[in-house]
DNA sequence: TCAAAAGTGTTCGATATACACCCATGC
DNA sequence: GCATGGGTGTATATCGAACACTTTTGA
């Protein structure tokens, strides 16, 4: 066995966004041990097994989470440097859950979307399960606040390519100002509602409704659902 | 130790492009052993080392390949099917070349940019170092060919973020078709040429010099050249 | 004088930006 | 009636697309 070849345990690690108000927040697990730990919080992730590719593995980490099958999801890197795992809490923390002395892990990243409303699988595998939104996300383990980061530039290139993960954010009927907050959450900055309707208007997989909101103490809002068959009749818009 | 989770071999392997004519080019490399083999080039790539990471692994391919220290490079993608070692052929091109037995093989995929004109370091670890067009590219092991496919993709989009990268590809000096040219090979469609010319004109970024084309039978095109200081004050352009 | 490629300007439509007032509702 | 947020239109600047002729040079 020739040592200067790096062989390694490779795991995927999925920072799953969901949107709530004006913020995103990201979902985050406690791990299940070592109950003091100064870094609960972790993003959700697992090693690859055997016959799976990372798609496979980000997958079925998710499906524990949510219950669905197929999640959107997209990898968007891979994270590689044999200091990652430098930390010695962390790398205690590896020997405890995968039983195997680990020299080397890297880890592939991915992103995917949840409606935040949704009920998830908290008693499956990990001590809790809880959405942060990602202005106080703590100190977590190994690289992952560095995860955290680089997924927020790339989230924006998605919604620009691909504006259908937009509404697996929102709920199923959601008003003007709604979407309008979550493009200002992703983009990290202020829209022209006046412009954003505007917009919004030529979008043809965006279908008004005549229903509006109640009991609320102002003006009531219109609510829109988003239409997948006038989206994928036209991927591209504006 | 626990044979579900996957230990893995990890590589990283390079799509250098190169631009000549009106055609992008890819490096590619032949393998140093199994002369008649039918897959006879492939990516430039190496298993990661033990105290590397996947850009310093990277860079080291690709420093072997050119004598260049710190090449541009861009990391865009993990390949990780288990099937992509499953032809009998390259699995046992990759006993034979790394001394090991290697059940699984996951890579992780980088673009970079080279001038086609550099001189190359043939001698040192392949049989063979060569320039082939994109259209034309052979049969390659693993999933090489997949590698390229979406290194397509990625490079366009790597220049909408990131002009700089055309430079790479272009001599010194060049002149207005020339860049034109590349752009036209990047995107797979055509510009307008005056159009491209005003376009070019508010790149504060691109110098004209007062030099022009010698010993052409036609009227001299004038010679531009990218200025990296005014590149630098100013990321983004029109 | 011909062939081959270089160079150059205008018009049009679409898109992005900036900006201010009235409307509906609950209290 | 007032506080709260919803909804709307116009004017301007910018950008991308379409489009044809003249210039320079070598052969």
């Amino acid at each position: 066995m020739d040592l200067l070849y790096m062989q390694t345990f490779v795991s995927v690690d999925c920072v799953v966004f969901g949107f709530d108000k004006n913020q995103l927040y990201v979902l985050v697990v406690r791990r299940n041990s070592l109950d003091s730990d100064r870094k609960g919080f972790k993003l959700p992730g697992s090693l690859i097994y055997q016959p799976e590719d990372a798609d496979a593995a980000a997958n079925r980490v998710l499906n524990e989470l949510t219950g669905i099958h197929k999640m959107t999801l997209k990898q968007f890197k891979a994270f590689t440097s044999p200091k990652r795992i430098a930390d010695k809490e962390d790398a205690e923390w590896l020997e405890y859950a995968y039983h195997n002395s680990i020299d080397r892990l890297i880890t592939i990243a991915y992103i995917s979307l949840c409606k935040i409303t949704r009920k998830l699988n908290v008693a499956s595998k990990y001590k809790a399960v809880e959405w942060i939104s990602v202005g106080q996300l703590p100190l977590m383990p190994f690289d992952h606040n560095q995860i955290v980061e680089e997924s927020l530039k790339e989230i924006r290139n998605w919604v620009e390519n691909d504006p259908v993960i937009l509404f697996e954010l929102l709920p199923v009927k959601f008003t003007a100002t709604e979407l309008r907050l979550l493009y200002e959450a992703i983009h990290n900055r202020k829209f022209d509602a006046r412009n954003f309707h505007k917009k919004m208007n030529q979008m043809p997989f965006v279908l008004p409704l005549d229903e509006y909101q109640e009991n609320v103490k102002h003006r009531a809002a219109r609510y829109y659902k988003f239409d997948r068959v006038a989206y994928n009749k036209r991927k591209k818009y504006g």
